[in-house]
DNA sequence: ATTATAAATTGATATAAATCAATTGTTAGG
DNA sequence: CCTAACAATTGATTTATATCAATTTATAAT
């Protein structure tokens, strides 16, 4: 499934054949089975990492083992730990498969290579931090304003895309709320 | 008080004379007094700011007149608004003056020139980028995991350098919680 | 200094959401 | 296909936090 990193790629800038197959001869196609960990907590994570099929998570586990999830991502979007990719150190999250799924990544030194030989690469990437920045930026309002409702309806039109193949516990830990509460939630919603 | 921000610099890269020249011609000063607006509501944000003197605060507020605060800023830091930065659009957000204060802006033209034409400041702001991007998902996992009190503890062993510049009613606001919660919390905490 | 204005505190009460517990529904593996 | 494990629902109850209201304290303006 390369072609989808590949298309994502052409769609979003022009690469010349020789850029085009630089990144394709650093890039790591890895199947994930349901359940399973792309990384795990006390793990060092040097990787960028896009998905070409599938589902992921990134959640971290507390003392009491709760689980909260950070986020959700799909295919055609980068998913990663960028706290540990950025100090070295160990991860304090999980990232895992919700569905069998397929990722493309591309380790650290050859990421920083890429963004320094390919510009258009480098824009690229710097617009997607942008992007992710205030998409994070927003998930804090919705955070600090929002009531455990508005919360959900806020996420459904946001993922409308894929919020059906996500776990409704996952959903209720992604909006810091209980999975009771949500369900609730979305009983009285579909009656009104 | 431009040399707060060429003491910034020159502890992040290292500059020629001309590059320094450079930044400094383009970089604009501008003095605010407690509460007024670096931006407003509706307003188009074109610029990147730096703080050399004081504390400012990102805000918004909802169709009942609340006010929910994103960010709080102070000397050294950058302060914003990316999404309307990226988009062009009209800003959902304020930001204003906690106390009196100065700040270094940069108009988008021309800081775009200067990551262009600067290698090492182009290196900066994205590594800065990448660290807003971590500490805004750090606050998020703070938000969907903690209770009030933890939320408030975590915040001032976060921001200690700067926590009692800020009022508690603007502190609540920032942790999504009344200001009357956060007194009873500081009560209590201060008793054990 | 003195007053006006806003911020913080405190108490009483209401409410949203969490927790606990039981039941039903769904999915995956043998 | 059948059962075990898990996910979602529903109800009863508790708890954390919000809301409303009054008072005290702090800050700013004249």
């Amino acid at each position: 499934m390369y072609e989808v990193f590949q298309n994502y790629l052409n769609n979003k800038i022009s690469l010349t054949d020789e850029e085009a197959d630089l990144i394709k001869s650093v890039t790591i196609i890895k199947k994930l089975r349901k359940k399973q960990y792309l990384l795990q907590q006390g793990d060092v994570w040097g990787y960028n990492a896009f998905i070409t099929q599938g589902c992921l998570r990134t959640y971290s586990v507390d003392e009491k083992g709760m689980e909260h999830v950070l986020s959700f991502a799909v295919e055609n979007w980068w998913i990663g730990d960028r706290e540990s990719l950025l100090s070295g150190e160990p991860s304090r999250f999980n990232i895992d498969a919700i569905e069998d799924s397929e990722v493309a990544i591309i380790r650290k030194v050859d990421f920083d290579r890429l963004c320094r030989e390919i510009p258009a690469f480098n824009d690229m990437v710097n617009l997607i931090l942008q992007k992710s920045f205030v998409a994070s930026q927003n998930r804090i309002h919705s955070a600090i304003s929002f009531t455990a409702e508005e919360k959900y309806l806020n996420f459904i039109q946001k993922y409308a895309g894929f919020a059906l193949r996500i776990p409704q516990n996952m959903i209720a830990s992604y909006l810091g709320i209980t999975p009771e509460t949500l369900s609730r939630i979305r009983n009285q919603s579909a009656k009104k």
